[in-house]
DNA sequence: CCGGGGATTATCT
DNA sequence: GATAATCCCCGGC
């Protein structure tokens, strides 16, 4: 189990660390409770010049600030008032790309999940679609611009690995707002995965 | 299983 | 006042 380099997330090519991140373990600390997950789905989302990025543009406002942050830095989305969204900003400062983190396995603390959910058994809605992953995990608000390997959050690789055949690519979901970029295969998901979010790939 | 519509509110214009 | 990278519930098949 180590953590993420920098290096990692510190690549211009945000496609690919998104590929790469899928596989890899997304653990919180949130007030001694520890919950973890595998990322099974992830949406990239390539700053200024990509329509369905928040940062299209060169757009920079309060909410969208932490998308201009370090490789490495946590930037929470408030979608609708109500959802969070967990995202991993990549680049260098001020150059905005960022990965939207969709789906989890999870792993470690599934009762503390389930609490948090309001659920009561594991099933595949604990942890589809970013909403639920950022509830399930704890997040809000005060961890946006925390940086991975931080106290509250941190960014692993367990050992798994795939092979590159059982990684799917699709359209992004919920942009079809963004016109030409919202057909850009800019989604990654693991094959068969029950916790991917499902046939978005019509 | 699948699609439609309402919920609900921080942030932006 | 409008918008938004969603979720949940309900009805129909």
């Amino acid at each position: 189990m180590k953590r993420l380099p920098r290096s990692f997330y510190d690549r211009t090519d945000v496609l690919l660390i998104t590929k790469e991140l899928i596989g890899k373990v997304v653990r919180t600390n949130i007030n001694g409770e520890i919950t973890s997950g595998r990322i099974v789905e992830a949406e990239a989302y390539a700053g200024v010049t990509d329509r369905a990025s928040h940062a299209f543009n060169g757009r920079r406002t309060a909410k969208n600030e932490q998308m201009y942050s370090p490789a490495g830095t946590v930037y929470m989305y408030i979608c609708y008032g109500m959802h969070m969204m967990l995202n991993i900003v990549t680049n260098k400062k001020d150059v905005p790309d960022a990965i939207l983190v969709r789906a989890l396995e999870p792993l470690e603390g599934v009762d503390v999940m389930l609490a948090r959910t309001g659920k009561s058994s594991l099933d595949y809605t604990l942890t589809k679609g970013p909403g639920k992953v950022a509830k399930a995990l704890g997040l809000s608000k005060l961890q946006s611009g925390l940086e991975f390997g931080a106290e509250a959050i941190d960014l692993l690789d367990d050992g798994f690995r795939l092979d590159e055949e059982a990684i799917g690519t699709s359209k992004r979901i919920g942009v079809d707002s963004a016109g030409e970029a919202a057909e850009y295969p800019y989604r990654y998901y693991l094959k068969g995965n029950k916790y991917v979010s499902s046939r978005p790939w019509k």
